[in-house]
DNA sequence: CGTGCAAAGTTGGATTTCACAACCCACTCG
DNA sequence: CGAGTGGGTTGTGAAATCCAACTTTGCACG
C-alpha cells in the first residue's frame, strides 16, 4: 500500500472499500443478500476473488460473518454500523450512474416515506443547507507526504 | 469488462471512476490542482496509470483537457458538470473514512457558511427527510443477468 | 447403498493490470 | 551551452484478476 501521497481520510477508505467489487458486495448486503453464491451471483465477481474481498471487509470491521446453521456449516455475511453507514454513498453513486452514466431509465427506483420517489441530497448536517463549493470552505487540508 | 450481474447505476458508476486512483484524481481535481505532475504528486499515482485515468476519465466526460499555454504545448484538467457532482460521494468518502477507518482526527476540515464545521448529511432532495432504510423503500429493482 | 444436489469455498493456470524507473520531446532560463 | 520543467511514453517485472474445475459436508431421493 502506497504511503505517499496526500494524507486523506477519502484515500483511506478507498483503501478499504475501494477495490474491485467491494462496493458491489455491499450494494447486495445492504439490498438484503446474505448468502456468498447469491452475491456471487448477482454481482457476477468470480467466487475466489468474492471470497478475498468478504475476507477483507470483515477483517475492516464493515462485515460480519456469522454461522447460521450448524449442519452442515453455513454462513451468512450481515453488514456492522460501518457498513450500513455505507449506504449514503451507494445512494450518491446510483444517482450519479442514473444521470450520468445509465442510457435510459433508472434500473432501480426508491420511494421515500414522503410520498415522493427519492433521490438523495447532500446538506450540511448541522443546518440543512446545500453543500455547494460556494458554500464550503476548506479549514485544513491533508498535508502531502 | 463483465455484462453479467445486476443491472444497476451503481454498477455503471463503476465502470467509470470505480478503478484505482480514478477518485483521488477527482478529488484534486476539485480541490483546485488542475496540473499532470501535480496531481501525480498529491495522489502518488504512478505517471503512466495517471495518463491511463486522465485519459478515460477524459472520455467519459467527467474531465476535459484544455491547453493553457500554446508554446510549449502544456495542458489542464478541469471537471465537467458531471465531475462536479462527484462531490456530494467524495464528501461521504471522506466522512466514512473519517469514522471508520481514519486514526485520530480527521485529516481535512471543511467548514461550512452556516459556521459549523461541515459534515454530510445524505436526505431526500423532495422533503429534506432523513434517508434511512425505514423512510425508503425499492419501488423497482435492476434485475440480475 | 449410490446418485444427485446445495452451499461455501479452494486450487491451478492463463490473462490483465499495476508499479517503478528510465527515457523522450519541446521548450525556457541562466 | 547545460539544467530544469511539464507532460507524457516505453520496457520490464510483480501483483491482481478471471475462469473453470475441484473439494468438503451434509441432506434427500430411489
Amino acid at each position: 500500500m502506497a504511503a505517499r501521497g496526500r494524507v486523506c481520510s477519502i484515500a483511506n477508505a478507498l483503501a478499504v472499500i475501494g477495490e474491485r467489487w467491494s462496493l458491489l458486495v455491499l450494494r447486495e448486503i445492504l439490498l438484503g443478500e446474505r448468502r456468498f453464491d447469491q452475491i456471487a451471483r448477482n454481482t457476477g465477481a468470480s467466487r475466489d476473488i468474492l471470497a478475498a474481498r468478504l475476507r477483507t471487509l470483515v477483517e475492516a470491521g464493515v462485515l460480519e460473518k456469522r454461522r447460521y446453521e450448524e449442519h452442515p456449516p453455513r454462513y451468512e455475511y450481515v453488514p456492522t454500523e460501518a457498513g450500513r453507514a455505507l449506504q449514503p454513498i451507494l445512494l450518491n453513486l446510483m444517482e450519479w450512474g442514473d444521470r450520468y452514466v445509465t442510457d435510459g431509465p433508472p434500473p432501480t427506483v426508491w420511494r421515500h416515506s414522503c410520498g415522493a420517489e427519492f433521490h438523495p441530497a447532500t446538506v450540511c448536517a448541522h443546518c440543512g443547507g446545500a453543500a455547494t463549493e460556494e458554500e464550503m470552505r476548506a479549514v485544513r487540508i491533508g498535508p502531502v507526504l
